[in-house]
This record gives structure tokens, sequence and C-alpha cells, in this order.
DNA sequence: ATAATTTTGATTGACGTACCTCAATTTGGT
DNA sequence: ACCAAATTGAGGTACGTCAATCAAAATTAT
């Protein structure tokens, strides 16, 4: 009923089960010859090793971390929501998931997080320190692999990095503020923190957009918000008492605050946010953004998974780990 | 170093071993306090089945089938490309995918396919005939469990669909052309066929947002491209001939033709078209068209396989059967 | 030809679960 | 207290691979 096995090859090949053994994990001490008939063998038969007999007798157990920061922004609980979903089926498949939470924006926190690790890859969604770099490669010569989530650190010795292209999600953002605006009028641009990567890199799509394509836009210098939602408001309101707003982009959370102010402002501003929340979600339908950039956390952390299982399994080239997929949002396909 | 197994829970239940498996397995003959004893070291311990174990035992070797309409589109060898990606990986996890594929629009062919399927579970990308709904039941009375992929059969023996939601995706559609039109102009709707059930959903979304919300847009009737780059071409020249055309929506395949006929046309018209293929892709970097909205195929395919997975399983409401992601493109993040 | 070395064969015991049989024990009814 | 029925225990085999051992055979060097 099942596939060909290992007896097949060996029959085959006319040599024993040790040899194909030995051929299969080379394991070395086998004649040139004899690798390649039991190769031949191999290939005649269409043998595929049995995944789960394999795992089984080697008893493997992955253990997984994700280091994240705290914070109550739906994103983050998203992404959580996203990482619980999967791990029971991930149990049945002996994948252990560690979900390890520190502070936002505390660098030294996260570092002492980095430094108790005990697994056999990481992901980690982290500040841009000098500090941190050197932990990943500490982490790495200890034998842990080590990937970036959401926001990366390019010149680390991670070994992946699984999020958005934030460059491309600002340009598409911009270029969208463009169309929704007919090419004219002052836009304001909001983001969490300007030393966060992400943050900057779609800040930088953004403008580059808008002014390759669309110079009659005015854009305001960006603001920092925080993160936070009444910081936001604050600065919405502010920015719209100085001059008319005509588009705003909201690159990181508090899109809460976001809404509020908007609601108050005539006529209303284009609006485009990032990360599909609960949030977003409402303020799309009732109509108070025009479109959600979302990196979909289901996907991505079961990338980060698959990615850190490659990674464990000396896996090269099998899955590309290159970023994950920009969804857009408008209020007709939440 | 693994976690806890059927033993452990054994011991602490103070059953024996076959008591746990009746448990399991609910194979029926056990008091309802020995079940609550179980039940309870189950928890305590933490145990989950190890499914490598469980399905080396069994011999399990999931047999799936994917039927697909012939031909040269973009996206049927998107579609194949993303089942043949996996098949290795799938192998493996002694997962067999078989591929039919018959003539497009060929009812019989695909009756007289899915008559022939030896198998666990199909997935089906079929056209809306009685004769079609027909032989689901059959299937599904031969024990035989199925899912219809990217067009749907609502009312069918089916036990999920995979797919968008394909009134949404006329929706936006709709709501886009609207704003990239800035409310006013001629669009025309060329579908592949208005008998398809998925285009003829679209349409639906797409008239019903223009009517709600850009009422100074004027629709043309829709007319058929048959999914063949020449018809759409023509059907597009001849319908810019007889007057301005500002926007339009290509629901099916034949994107080609459209391109050629775009490139012909002053001013450009705003253009959305279906699925993300070699031709969309270039059309949006060119400029040629505005917006691609996709239906990913590789998340598609994936979905597939985990609904037959699950059906075959027994499992009910472990995954989401709904519809999969709709992805927007500009041409700022492909 | 002999010794040293490399290559191959034969065999065995895990891994954790599923599934089966047969005997032993407990439970319930009267 | 007795019988029938329901429940539980004990034990085994199988799944396909990994990993190891020890002996046998083939090859190479001296």
């Amino acid at each position: 009923m099942g596939g060909p096995t290992v007896h097949d090859v060996a029959e085959l090949a006319q040599v024993s089960l040790a040899t194909v053994d030995r051929v299969l994990n080379n394991r070395g001490s086998v004649s040139a010859k004899t690798v390649a008939k039991v190769k031949a063998a191999v290939a005649q038969t269409g043998y595929v090793r049995n995944l789960a007999a394999a795992n089984l007798s080697r008893r493997r157990v992955y253990r997984f971390c994700f280091v994240i920061p705290s914070g109550e922004t739906g994103f983050i609980a998203l992404l959580l929501n996203a990482i619980e979903a999967q791990r029971k089926a991930l149990m049945e498949e002996q994948i252990l998931i560690q979900i390890i939470q520190t502070r936002a924006f505390d660098v030294a926190g996260q570092v002492a997080a980095l430094r108790k690790l005990d697994c056999d890859a990481v992901a980690v969604m982290a500040s841009e320190a000098p500090e941190i770099q050197e932990e990943f490669s500490r982490l790495r010569s200890a034998g842990i692999h080590v990937v970036t989530l959401v926001s990366d650190l390019p010149h680390s010795a991670r070994e992946g990095y699984i999020g958005i292209d934030n460059v491309a999600a600002g340009r598409t953002a911009g270029d969208f503020m463009g169309r929704f605006l007919h090419g004219s009028g002052t836009v304001l641009m909001i983001a969490g923190a300007l030393s966060a990567r992400d943050h900057s890199e779609r800040l930088m799509g953004f403008r580059l957009v808008l002014q390759e394509r669309y110079g009659n836009v005015t854009l305001l210098p960006a603001v920092e918000g925080s993160d936070d939602a009444a910081t936001v408001e604050k600065l919405v309101l502010e920015a719209a008492a100085a001059q008319p707003v005509a588009g705003i982009y909201a690159i990181g959370a508090g899109n809460r605050g976001l809404a509020r102010a908007i609601k108050t402002i005539s006529p209303k501003p284009v609006a485009i946010v990032h990360e599909l929340t609960p949030t977003s979600r409402s303020g799309l339908r009732e109509g108070l953004f025009d479109l959600v950039l979302d990196q979909d956390t289901a996907t991505a952390t079961a990338k980060a998974i698959k990615t850190m299982r490659d990674l464990t399994e000396g896996r090269e080239r099998t899955t590309d780990i290159g970023p994950i997929r920009l969804n857009l949002y408008s209020r007709e396909n939440i």
C-alpha cells in the first residue's frame, strides 16, 4: 500500500539494508560504484524517505522560540494569537513553541532574554541595537538558528527575515495615496518611532513614490506617535489645525486615536494605515480609513516556523526565506 | 526528551495501556468512570499524540486528486506549479497527489474524470452543471471527500470551497475603479464566460458597488472574451471605437490581448484584471494595468490539501474552510 | 603470499502508536 | 449467590527508519 521502502531499494540495488542506509544518510565507507548502484535504485523505485518514521526513529523534538515585545497593540495580539492557534497541531508534530515577551524598546531586556535561550532556533522581533546584533552572533555560534520577524536587522548574523518588504509597503501606500488624492493635497505621515527600521523604511518608500510620480502632493515632516493612540490623536488634530490635511499615512500603532481624530476633520482626509486589527477593520468598515496594508500574521508565523524547521534540519534553499506577502484591504475585501 | 507517551498516561491513570488506547481512539467498552480517569491523566500529563508514530503505525497513505481544466492560461499554469512545488515534501509525509486535467468547459469529460477517481479526497475546479453536482453526490456516498477550488458549486454535496469570495472581489474591483476614475466615465466589463459562476459573481459585485457609490459611472453591457487573448483584444478595440472607454474590468483570462489593445487606446483607460500571472505582472510594471486582484495559488493549493487531509482524518472544524485571501497588487507591490 | 585496510552483510533494538486476541476481573440483574 | 454481560488487563505484532555492532568478504599495500 505504501510507497517503496529501503528494503525495495536494497533488493533492486543488490546490496544489503545497511549499505542503503549508509548511502542515504551518507555515513561513508561505501565505494563509489555501490553509491551509484544505490542511487540508481532509489531513482528507479521512486523511493522517498518516510518522514514520520525517520522522525520517530531519531526521536527528534524541535524547540523553537519567539521573542516578541509585549504591549497591547492589536498587531502583537494578532501575532500571539497566530502562534497559539498553531501550537496544538505543532505539538502533534513534536514541535515545541515557547514565546518570550520583553518590554518594548527595552534592549537590555531583549538581550537578557536572548542570552537565556535554550532551543534549536529563535524568531526575534527586535529593535536595532549593536548589543542585539552581538547576541545574534553568540546564538549562532552556540548552534541556535536565528531569524528576524517583522523588523529586520540586515547586517546581523540572522539567517533569514520573515516580514514584508517595508520599502515596497511604503511605496504602495504612496501610490494609492497619490491616486486617491487625484495628485494633489497635503499629506501627514505618522510613524511610531523614526528610529525603528521598519517604520523608517516605509516612510522612505512612501516619500519616494510621491516625489517621483505625484509631485503636486505636499509632504509634512514626519512625526512620531510612539505607537500610542492618545499621542497620535493629538498630533493629527494639531496638524489639521495648522493647515488643511488631505491625506494621512499612519505607519505604526495607535490607530484608535487616528480614527477618533479623523471623525472631527472635514473634509475627511484619505487615511492609509498598517496592520489589519479590529480597530483598523472597523475603521475601514465605517469609511474612516481608506486602505489598510497588512502583513498577515498567520502567514508570517507559519513561515517563521517552517524556516526554523528547515534551518535546523540543515536544508538550505528549500523554502524561500524572502519577504512575506503584503496584503491590501479596502472596505470591500475585509 | 520527548513528551509524555501513552505509557505515562496509563501509569498515572492506574489503568492498562489497552484501556488508554480504548479511550483515546474511542473504541468503546470503557466505563464512564475510567474514561474520566484517563482523560484527567491526559490533561495532567499534557499528553499529545505523536502524529508521526500514529501515521506510521496505521500505515496511512493519503491519496488526493486535483481535477483541473487544461488550457494554457497563466492562472492554470500557476496552479499546477503550486501543486508540483509541494509534491516532494508531501511525498515525505505519505501524501500522494494526482492531477487530472480535463478540457475546459467540457462537462462530459469532467464527469468522466470524476467517475474514474480512486482516492481519499478530491479538489475540483469545475463548471456549474447538474451532472457534476450529481457526480459529487456519488463521490461522497463512495466515501470520497469533495472540495471545490476557485469556482464554487454552493448547493452541491461538496464539503468545502477553497477560493476567494468572488462577490467581494468584484466589489473591491468596483470600489477601486470608482476611485481611480474619480467617479465618472464609461466602464467595459469583460468576463470569460457569463455562465461561469465565479465570473458572474465578480460581475455582480462590481456592478453593485458602482451603482451604490459611484452613480456617475456608466457601465457597458458585459461581454464574453472566452478566456482568449485574441477575442479579448478584438472586443476591447471594438468598444473603444464605439465610445470613449475610461475603465476596463477584465474578469477572466486573456490579459495578453487586453494589454495589446490598451497600448493603442488614448487616453489609457484604467484597467483592473484578475490573477497575478507573468502577463499581468508585466502589465502592472509597464503601467498598462492599474490593479491586479489575485488569489494566491500557493495558498489555495496548500489550503486545499490541508482541508482534504482534515476531512480524511475526520476532523471537523479544525481548519476554517472559508474563502482564501484576496490579494491586491499595484505596480508597487508585485 | 601475507598483512592491513576498506567495504559490505547480517542482525538487532529502539522510537510511539494502532490494532488485535484471549484471558481475567468486575459489575449488574435476579 | 449465581450467571451473563460488561469491562479491564496482558501481551504481542507491525509500521519504516535510524543507529549501532560484529563478522565476513573484497580490495590494496608490502
